[in-house]
DNA sequence: GTCTATACTTCGATAGAC
DNA sequence: GTCTATCGAAGTATAGAC
């Protein structure tokens, strides 16, 4: 328990940002406007300008704590000692759930935001390379166990830009073949596991 | 040549439709504006809305148009009686290019505002499912003149999802390993070429 | 130090001048 | 048919009340 004039105001912060990630999977951030924003969080609209100063910096907070934890629960994933195929069955039921759940949907906008904030864009840019370097220790494990001749940096580019596109086709209303590629790849994992 | 009158109109819709692209790669959808748009394409403003009766109308005109090229020249290019092997490299010719003209800028500027408008999914759907079938032909081919033992419908996602997350992630500002992936498919291509 | 009420700007849209 | 003047609504940001 901290000091609760600090929390009071921690709080609030925290439903601001809250009530972001939510009208971002409802609206887009194109839609998220100071006074929907508050009214979303329960709060008057003149707080958002008084806690954060602008929309702007809002959402590159938005951002920043997105991010943090999306990278924290990849490591952990991955840092688990388990066959490869298991990290994998557990990426593929996160992606499953985050779709569902609008998580993803929060990651995307933002991105889409970021492609006209070159700010923004180098904060997405460093993530995903934090991400990369998660996904290269784990398929440098899938190489050796799943006998994979390709090279680790194209592997690591082929599965991120795949990942990238699937959760972009999803959002757009593509799933034509999704299904039966992710069952081709789990069959051919299965059969190649040493 | 066709009447004076009638070609007037259209080339004025016509600067405007130009214009949103132009907009659309510039500063993204977001941030368009009927007296934006206007000024952009050298018009009065009370035009957007006597043509088009609204900027949401505008869009969907965009969509439409751009969608009806992008079809047209992949069917083009994958109607020709070449090897596979060609119609790769012309397809990645073509994404270089489009990704420094901005085109693809702009299909993923549409494309992100389709994720909160029903309506204009549907479209990209559609859209994105004839695409699909383009590739579907141009891939039996590969299949067979490379050896490619990965079902139709597989692989076919596989190159769609894998397509859309190397556009994705340049625009996020994203290029590591990008260079290797599409040189080791290069290689992996002309190995297995009969 | 917190928050509310308000100032000022810009938006989409349109009625009416040309 | 084209364009301008203007409306009401909605935006960001802030001055000042509490």
């Amino acid at each position: 328990m901290t000091a609760p004039a600090q929390s009071a105001r921690e709080s609030a912060e925290q439903a601001l940002l809250d009530a972001a990630e939510r009208l971002l999977v409802q609206i887009g951030h194109a839609g998220i406007t100071t006074r929907r924003l508050a009214s979303e969080a329960g709060l008057n609209h003149g707080l958002v300008h008084y806690y954060f100063g602008s929309m702007e910096n809002l959402l590159v907070r938005v951002l920043e704590r997105f991010t943090e934890r999306l990278i924290a629960r990849q490591r952990a994933m991955y840092a688990a000692e388990s066959p490869f195929l298991e990290k994998w069955r557990q990426a593929m039921r996160y992606l499953d759930e985050d779709l569902a759940s609008g998580y993803q949907k929060v990651w995307l906008e933002l991105q889409a935001l970021a492609w006209n904030r070159p700010d923004l864009r180098e904060r997405i840019a460093a993530v995903t390379g934090e991400w990369r370097s998660v996904l290269a220790e784990a398929f440098e494990q899938a190489r050796r166990e799943h006998g994979i001749d390709v090279p680790l940096g194209a592997l690591v580019a082929l599965v991120a830009t795949f990942n990238q596109g699937i959760i972009l086709e999803r959002l757009s209303g593509i799933e034509a073949g999704h299904d039966e590629l992710l069952a081709w790849i789990e069959r051919w994992l299965t059969e190649t596991a040493r």
